[in-house]
DNA sequence: GGACAAGTTGACTCACCGAGTCAACTTCCT
DNA sequence: AGGAAGTTGACTCGGTGAGTCAACTTGTCC
């Protein structure tokens, strides 16, 4: 709501500044999650940080101006993946692996998760979907008895909010550390079935 | 190593002072963690932030002089309580049902178990000790036949670190889902004996 | 090719927060 | 009473990053 005006009137050396904003806006917030510093983003887009002031009025601004690129697209991929896999138990399972990879490469959508910043719309929105396939999820899985006795929405809510605080505020566990553990989680929650 | 003398030598509202200060620190360790500001258990004590660092050097050694009115003492009895719990698996049950019930009670065991101040001698020492037990369970359990397979001691402690993670970063959740959440990290983990 | 608006930027202020310090004051004790 | 021991309010300090702005640079259009 300040110096932001259409793409259309903006003058070449404008344009070209917010092409580098957004790249390195991507880049950076993908690598270091959404709560960066903008000093980072400035200097990776060879910028200073007024500029991006300038042109996207601030954090919030960027953040949805770039989150499609940082993170949606990935996002809405996994559940649309996950609607796609036949069989309740490995529907529930193939979302859970999903996701905690998925929080595992992007540190950007535990911010996400975690809603650090409520003031963008297009961020909360995301979050919003992302809840609606949790209550499907257990709906479908208690009616089809293949989830733990008692789990809610809730429950995987908290599962995925947990790990987010985990990878965010913790150690980053290694790769196989933390698909192992993936399996742990599963196996309490959603088990494998048993040998026919 | 400043102002701070023997209690002998201390002057008698000296001596007052140090005694409330203990007992403001251990009640507001205990509800607020051990980062809680120094100000609140000043202020709690009736007593000058200044009088703290008089009495006690600072923040360090504060936490070594009531430590274990803190937490060690609860620490150590679900040690204690575990290692006498018969039957393996029960035992690894107990444990882990006990360390995460103490971490919902009280926040300071999880700055205890995250390291949150290695400057304190005490707390490090307490960490070791927590530690240790871990790697008995494990041991024991994989013996025993009751855990997952390839769970590993580092894997425990991943537990009980993302679950401190949780609690001091997330929203404190009800402690009816709390501890059904705890079931289902047991199931995954330690399940229980299946019916004879 | 120059004038002026658009755009950029370095250097700034601001706010936050709690640790730690100290000179001046008060209390204890003999 | 007098002086050491003790207390304290008000201070500095450090680190961090958002957001601003006056002065400068560049693009654009005639």
């Amino acid at each position: 709501m300040s110096g932001v005006r259409s793409a259309a009137t903006l003058r070449m050396d404008a344009r070209r500044n917010v092409d580098r904003i957004r790249v390195a806006a991507v880049e950076v917030f993908r690598d270091q999650g959404l709560a960066v510093p903008l000093e980072e983003v400035a200097a990776v887009a060879n910028v200073s940080k007024a500029t991006i002031f300038n042109r996207f009025g601030g954090r919030t601004g960027l953040i949805d101006a770039v989150i499609d690129d940082v993170v949606a697209a990935e996002l809405r991929a996994i559940i649309d993946d996950t609607r796609s896999v036949p069989g309740v138990r490995e529907r529930i399972r193939h979302y859970v692996r999903a996701i905690r990879d998925l929080q595992y490469r992007l540190p950007a959508v535990n911010d996400v998760l975690l809603q650090e910043f409520p003031d963008s719309e297009a961020l909360m929105a995301l979050c919003h979907v992302a809840g609606a396939i949790h209550d499907d999820l257990v709906a479908e899985g208690h009616a089809a008895g293949v989830l733990a006795r008692g789990f809610t929405a809730g429950d995987l809510h908290a599962l995925t909010l947990d790990n987010a605080l985990a990878l965010k505020h913790g150690d980053r566990p290694s790769r196989t550390d933390y698909e192992r553990r993936t399996a742990f989680v599963l196996a309490g929650v959603c088990p494998e079935a048993p040998p026919a």
